[in-house]
This record gives structure tokens, sequence and C-alpha cells, in this order.
DNA sequence: AATCGCTGAATGAATCATCATTCATTACTC
DNA sequence: GAGTAATGAATGATGATTCATTCAGCGATT
């Protein structure tokens, strides 16, 4: 029997705002699910890091699998909803693209274990990568594809290629940076890889 | 109680040689885990795959786990053993680079299934990625940035790069190929996506 | 201002299903 | 009939999910 603390929820007795019992459990799975991946994650630990009983999760969530998709739809939504606003400033499709890539890795880049959840776990299973195809993944890959053929039409990229084509690429290399920086031992800041990546892709390796 | 069909081992009372039994789950499992993914497939599935008991598998492997384990070392020995003969005689980086990829894509092109198991279960856990980069993924890569720094001396590729980012980013473009034609409900073959790749890796998107 | 239900959140022990793995038994082959 | 391979039913662990019970806050009542 442990002297737990139990707490009214939001804000109700205290001044203290505890953000969101729901809140605290989807902060508590990336941080488990990034430690351990989602089939090796109990629920039992999920409420333990969120500081709850187990019970108390299937009070937010149906099940230990729609906490795994609300990780990835909340974190979707925000990460496309900006980028959309954040690009639609920019003039020139090649800066456009150039805002995506430091984006993409800024985002990644700063939250490790978030970053690890949508490296492996989302791929880490056909199923949720197949949902994903159809969902935020589509979209994503569609803005670039876009923008490449934007840069396209206005005679900055060359036509030869198709634009699908050459967004996946862009798409992969960034990926790759960001898959790496999970493994990697040593700590370093992601986001400038976005030069690199861009000089390639821009420029081509040939002297 | 089912007629089972019981076979001696390996060519003993027929003429029939059943390649091995060992190879016969192997195969089994790369079908069943590509179907399920690793952690939905049941060792049942995989036996009832091969057409044996259950309790056979343990016969020839100690765990689901080194089932999983054998799919990759095997696969991944023979990729890289064989990648490594084709390139030694081939003289230009420039060329060696375009057969890896070629490679790259034709051998994974060739089996979907394990094509499946690699893109998805091998990602799909950091435990794996973790022994992987201490092994076959590692020793890929090095290869691939060894021929770009070769490129570099003979002058044919840019020198204000560091070979392994360029490296990685060759692989992750590959990768996200792969990726996509497993996911992709059309289908196409995989190996021609190497043109498209090398042309905007030696020559950039730029006009 | 002390007491009293009431309500809904939270708890966590018990349940129940699901498999990986084992091993006593059976089937083959020589 | 000895030796080996294969079988598949039984075992045991694990862990998601449930649910009877507890608890805290709050307005109403005195």
């Amino acid at each position: 029997m442990k002297t737990s603390v139990k707490q009214g929820q939001n804000s109700k007795s205290n001044g203290v705002v505890i953000g969101d019992k729901r809140e605290a459990i989807l902060r508590a799975a990336i941080k488990v699910f990034a430690q351990k991946g989602y089939f090796n994650s109990k629920v039992a630990d999920i409420a333990g890091a969120a500081g709850i009983a187990d019970g108390t999760v299937y009070l937010y969530f149906k099940s230990k699998e729609e906490i795994l998709h609300s990780v990835f739809d909340r974190a979707m939504e925000e990460f496309i909803g900006e980028g959309k606003r954040e690009i639609a400033r920019i003039e020139s499709a090649e800066n456009r693209l150039r805002k995506i890539a430091e984006l993409h890795l800024e985002r990644l880049g700063a939250d490790r274990d978030l970053a690890i959840v949508f490296q492996v776990e989302l791929r880490g299973s056909t199923k949720f990568m197949e949902e994903f195809s159809g969902g935020g993944f589509a979209d994503y890959l569609e803005i670039i594809r876009q923008t490449i053929e934007d840069g396209q039409k206005d005679g900055t990229f060359r036509q030869d290629l198709k634009p699908i084509t050459v967004a996946k690429i862009l798409y992969g290399a960034l990926d790759e940076m960001v898959t790496n920086w999970i493994l990697s031992k040593r700590e370093y800041p992601l986001a400038p890889m976005a030069d690199e990546v861009l000089k390639i892709f821009f420029g081509g390796v040939t002297k």
C-alpha cells in the first residue's frame, strides 16, 4: 500500500494546472517506446513513467495501440501544419526546399525520443506505414513533390526528372540523416546536416 | 490427429533432396515475418508455413529471435560478399557507385518478402539496428564511403563534402526507393530507379 | 463550520488469453 | 531394435485489460 498522492483533475483543487493526464501519458509513452520499442513496452511501464496507476491509462486511451496512434497523429499534425505555414511565405522553390530540409532536421533533432519513435516504430510495422502512406506521410511527400515541380516550371531545376522521384530522394536522404543521428553514440546537432544534403541535392557530387 | 507425411531428412529415403529443413524454416519465416511482422508472427505460423510441427523449429533454432537473426545474417553476408566481388573489377569510382546502386535495388527488388523484412523489421527495432550498425550495415556504408573518397582523390568528385555524409545520402536515397516500392500498391520494377537516383546524385537537380 | 452524501476520477489486484518453449511419445530408417 | 528426427499436447510466463473498491472534492444542510 503506497501513500499515493491523489490529485484531483486539472487545476481543480489547487492552482497548479497539471497539463492534462492524457498529455502526461503521451509524453511517458514516447519516452518508454523510444527506450524499449513498442512491443517490448508494457502498459505498466507507461503508467509508471507517467506516475499513475495501470488502470488509469484506460481512462484516457482505449488500448496500447491507440496510444501509439495518438503519438503519431499529434506529432504529424503539428509537424505538417507548421511546415506549411513556414513554407507559404517563401518565394523561390529552391528556398522552399531548403526550408523544408531545415525544418525536417530541426524538428526531429529537437526531440530525440520522438525522433526514435518516428524512425523506428513507424517504420517497424507495415501496418502503420501503410496507414501512414495514406495519411500524413503522403501529404508530406506531396508538398516536396509540388515544390520540385514548381522549380522545374520556373526553370530552376532540371526537367528530365520525375518530381515524385526527386521528392523521394530528398526525403530519403534526410531520413537517413535522422536515422544515423539516432543510432550514433556521439552527440551532435542534427540540423546542420541539412546543408550538406542540400549541397549534394542541388549540385550533385560530380566536380 | 493428422496424417502427417513424415519425411526423413535430406535425401535419405528417396531421391528428392529437400534442401534442408533449416532452409525451409528460414524461407517460411521470411514469408511470415513479411506478412505480419516479427512480433505478430507466431512460431506456429512459421512451422505451419514450413510444413512442419511447432516443436521441430526448435531442433534447428534456439529461439524465435535466432530465426530473425539468421535471416539477416545470411542475407547480408551474401549481399555484401557478392557486392564486393562485383565492385572489385570496376575501374572508376563513378562506375563502382553506379554498380552498387544497381545491385542494391536489383537484390532487394528480386525478393519482395526479404525486402520487407529488411526494410521493416530491421528498422523496427533499435536493438537490431544497433547490432547492425556494428555489423553488416556499417560494412556496407563503409564500402560506399571508401568509393566516394576514391572519387574525390582522383578528382572525379567535389572535395568539399565529407565522404561519410555523401555515403549516407546515397544510401538513404536508395533505401527510400525500396521502402516506397514495398508500400506501393502498383507493381513496378525496382532496379530501374537506380538511374534516376544516380542522375541526381551525380549531377544535382539544379539546371 | 462541521457533517454528509454524491460523483466521477483513480487505483491496482485479479483475470484471461496468448504464445514461446519443452519434452514424453511416436515414426522412420538402417 | 537402436538411434535419430519429428511431433504436438502440455506448461508456464507474460502482460493487456477489467472492475470492484477507494478517495477527494464539493455543494447542500444543519
